[in-house]
DNA sequence: TTAAAATAGTCGGTCGTCCTACTAAATGCG
DNA sequence: CGCATTTAGTAGGACGACCGACTATTTTAA
């Protein structure tokens, strides 16, 4: 009813193609929404894994790193560095994370600019088992074989480099 | 200082490659991470350029949205379902727009359930200038050959249909 | 025809991200 | 040495996405 019956289709099509070729280069925006749309369905996948731990992806990321610590313990600069996101998303996220009693903040001594997160051992169990359960979903881009994934991960970095997202 | 004097690097890469081989199937962690940093990467990009008309990628996106209907106006809904976003997140979108005379809602005398968005004068203005500066920007993407961006566009939309993104 | 079910939109709240601004502490340099 | 600059972390606020709950309306089916 809303259709124009001059057309045999709906002009509009679903997300990341209702760019068609009515807008400059519709190759870049297509590819651009089905970024979006393709981290969309895979984070609303890792979240949905971890929600009975719960536990978001962002946070989950956080524990992965600390654990994968030296010293057990990471100030929350290197935190913010290594997942690329910005200082005030490490302080939200590791905030949740002590309120939930998974992870400790500690003053460094050697540096008393800094704070450090560590695990905590309930942090410890969780990450174990929110591990386990994202190892065992099946997950969507589990739809592409293992050529294709590699294909498009060196298609992605490709991508990321020409953005210097490593200079 | 913090890093393992046993180890001669770091042993935490940056993000999407901290799954290395620690974790279970690293090459899919490893290309979900990466989705969704170019995801950042992209949004950031087209964020930024619009940012001198005062909107946002998703709120462009409904303005594109609407200016394609036939009629002029499109009930709230049917953009929910075309940006395939939270019936929320367009009320949300829409309160944005109109606060800033960009749209206008309409009541449907045909459903009196529905709300119709139609673009004001200005909010076709706005819609061309911006349209005309992300034409203009140097796309990320755009590091990627017309080639590579067609094969990078395929193999995700094998992933979301995977996902069951066309049921 | 009328009661049950589906649809449209909104409200309030959670979560993650970013930005600006601010404090405290460490570093660098004249 | 002492002041300027840089670095670390946090507070407050904007924004977009989601969920659950709720109202109003339309559609379906008994």
């Amino acid at each position: 009813m809303s259709t124009d019956p001059k057309l045999p289709f709906d002009p509009i099509e679903r997300a990341g193609d209702i760019w068609s070729d009515r807008i400059g280069d519709s190759r870049s925006m297509k590819l651009a929404t089905s970024i979006m749309r393709v981290q969309q369905l895979v984070l609303a996948e890792l979240d949905g894994a971890l929600k009975p731990y719960g536990i978001t992806f962002a946070r989950y990321e956080v524990l992965v790193l600390i654990s994968f610590s030296a010293e057990g313990s990471l100030p929350l600069s290197k935190i913010g560095e290594r997942l690329m996101v910005h200082p005030t998303s490490v302080t939200n996220a590791i905030d949740r994370l002590e309120a939930q009693g998974l992870v400790k903040r500690l003053p460094d001594a050697a540096d008393r600019r800094r704070t450090l997160a560590e695990l905590t051992a309930k942090g410890k169990d969780v990450l174990e088992q929110a591990t386990k359960a994202l190892m065992a979903i099946d997950f969507a881009i589990d739809g592409l074989s293992d050529k294709d994934q590699d294909k498009t991960y060196a298609l992605l970095r490709t991508l990321r480099s020409s953005a210097g997202d490593f200079a």
